[in-house]
DNA sequence: CGAGCGTTTGAACAGCGTCAAAACAAGTGG
DNA sequence: CCACTTGTTTTGACGCTGTTCAAACGCTCG
């Protein structure tokens, strides 16, 4: 990993302090920041780490996960540009972060959060805008974990995936692996699912890491 | 259902306001309120309805859930007494709740919290502790949803109410049905699980709505 | 005592997981 | 440019776990 500089201009003396220049975490809620570089597969933190930061994705992509004792993983979510990761309420990582791409991280100091928390209500609120948000996507997918069967979960995660690019193109930086881990699935069963939509028209599969969505009904329905 | 008196004494001029008494929404935060009793199966509010008061159980026990289209149920989370239950962030309520016995529900408006919030940063900062709690009991869950069996589902939920309750002896105030659709199991699965148990010397049965944990290490272990 | 639920139990079935092998993709070094 | 390696994805055969359907059992309450 390595520190980068945010833009093209050279760093000048009043948009950089020593905890680095306004960056956005929200639309309405900035704080003094600066942006890191990491490669495909890296670790940003680790489970049970200080959560001594919050981490906002400025480009590619990134998969938080969890391990239960005996090695099952499951990926709680797969964070996309202008997703914000690794805001805990304790002392620690609940989970670990890695990145799926190379990628680029907007990353704020907690305590500068804590901060602006302590004295901006407007502030606070956006904070809790933030985890409601989080905890409305969850609620989402824990339905799907629940209550759906295979060829239902790889839909819904198609779509919602189109939803967010707001595309029918869907680019995958995602292995099967994670997709399985993410949906509670196998990666065979996956695969299978993947391959029967595409037999079925449903879908289009270029290349692995790319999915056409050809019929939206039909996943809706599945 | 009806609304109930809160105490042993008469309300009086200095506890009781147009809004009610300052009631514990959490015990740093106090609001106006008033209590209401629910009877069991009782619908307290319903999915999609206005989300204008935010509530916490003072005795009983009330489940929140939410449907597939095709009939499919999810229960989201049981809630005892102490937990905080419909707070949302949008218009109207994402769930519905119903009361599992009969039950004292205290209720806030939400005007009432949304004006506190705006004023007091220390009462932002409890909200946001409220919504984090559920974030983190959800997401636990969902590691269970995604990559446990039915055994270990079973005992997780088991394991999770005797915590709550301090205690070996666990009260089920849910059927059957209501423990499969919150663990994403059947009726019959969660049954014969919970017999299986019985049979293993893991746990007891004395009667259906009662289950004491006889092995904590197997239940962990399942 | 009988009606109506909720729960338990059984038998058959199916969906998804497991295991294994083949196909494919992406590098790496000659 | 090709042979070789390594990791990912696909495909197939098979079996287990949990579902489905059906019936029996046991409460609780008229």
């Amino acid at each position: 990993m390595q520190i980068e500089s945010v833009t093209n201009e050279a760093p000048t003396a009043t948009n950089v302090s020593p905890m680095g220049r306004l960056l956005p975490l929200t639309p309405n809620l900035s704080l003094p920041g600066f942006f890191m570089g990491f490669a495909r597969n890296e670790e940003i933190f680790g489970e049970e780490e200080p959560a001594d930061f919050v981490y906002k994705v400025a480009s590619g992509a990134v998969r938080t996960t969890r391990f239960l004792c005996d090695g099952r993983r499951q990926i709680e979510a797969f964070h996309l540009p202008g997703d914000v990761f690794g805001l805990e309420r304790g002392e620690v990582h609940r989970f670990s972060a890695e990145a799926l791409t190379n990628c680029q991280i907007m990353v704020i100091r907690r305590s500068a959060l804590d901060r602006a928390v302590e004295r901006d209500c407007a502030a606070a609120r956006e904070l809790w805008v933030l985890t409601s948000q989080d905890l409305e996507r969850i609620q989402e997918h824990m339905l799907v974990l629940s209550r759906k069967n295979a060829a239902e979960r790889v839909a819904s995660f198609l779509l919602k995936l189109a939803d967010r690019r707001a595309s029918d193109i869907v680019e995958l930086p995602m292995s099967r692996g994670d997709i399985a881990d993410h949906l509670g699935l196998t990666i065979e069963t996956v695969s299978r699912t993947m391959t029967q939509f595409e037999r079925d028209n449903v879908i289009a599969l270029p290349n692995t890491r790319q999915a056409i969505l050809k019929n939206r009904a039909a996943l809706l329905a599945a």
